[in-house]
DNA sequence: GGCCCGATACTCT
DNA sequence: GAGTATCGGGCCC
């Protein structure tokens, strides 16, 4: 049951890229797909923040992939990873400056039944990776570049006034190859909530 | 439980 | 043509 209906607005995301990438914590996704809500509390996220961070898909500049990035704040930014999994970003800070927040992982609340026909996995994997995620609330390439702050938005967040009682932890980025130099590569821009029980 | 590795397609050099 | 912000199957403890 839902404690409020309200949308993050896109003043929450038109802030430094950490703390929204630390405030989405136990905030709620959701997508409304073929009239059933697909939803789940974020529980993981990474900051990419500037050209000048070498793991941020802007470090070669503004090109037509990264062109979201450089655009207003809460819109979304979807790109394929290897060739197989979509990935999705939320643009941060202001319009001009590349920064988004990947959503990496999420504790699945409504739509179950939904996501475990579209995963084939147990519970405890529906969304617990930016690849997964996707899959499970049926995010894909279509997404890409569009405002989860629109009220009439099919994807978008909820605020959550009880998150879940969790330990928050930060570290390092994952997945960067080894061609990320430092510091960029140790910057603990990796947030998450340890859940009691999983 | 862990490690290794192939899949697959798109972007930019 | 190389590299990639991942996943899951196969194999071996």
């Amino acid at each position: 049951m839902p404690t409020s209906t309200s949308r993050l607005p896109r003043a929450f995301f038109a802030r430094a890229t950490l703390t929204v990438a630390r405030d989405l914590l136990g905030q709620r996704l959701v997508h409304v797909a073929g009239g059933r809500r697909l939803a789940g509390l974020v529980i993981e996220t990474e900051a990419y923040i500037g050209q000048n961070d070498q793991a941020c898909h802007a470090r070669a500049g503004r090109t037509r992939r990264t062109a979201v990035m450089y655009g207003p704040p809460g819109h979304a930014y979807v790109y394929l990873n290897y060739g197989i999994h979509w990935l999705l970003n939320v643009v941060t800070e202001r319009e001009g400056f590349p920064a988004a927040v990947l959503i990496r992982a999420l504790l699945p609340t409504e739509g179950l039944a939904v996501m475990r026909a579209r995963r084939q996995r147990p519970d405890g994997e529906l969304a617990s990776g930016p690849g997964k995620l996707t899959q499970a609330l049926a995010i894909d390439g279509s997404h890409h570049g569009v405002d989860l702050c629109a009220p009439d938005a099919a994807l978008f967040f909820e605020t959550v006034t009880q998150p879940p009682a969790a330990q928050f932890l930060a570290g390092p980025r994952v997945g960067l190859g080894k061609a990320t130099p430092e510091p960029w590569l140790s910057r603990p821009w990796n947030f998450r909530l340890a859940l009691p029980a999983g």
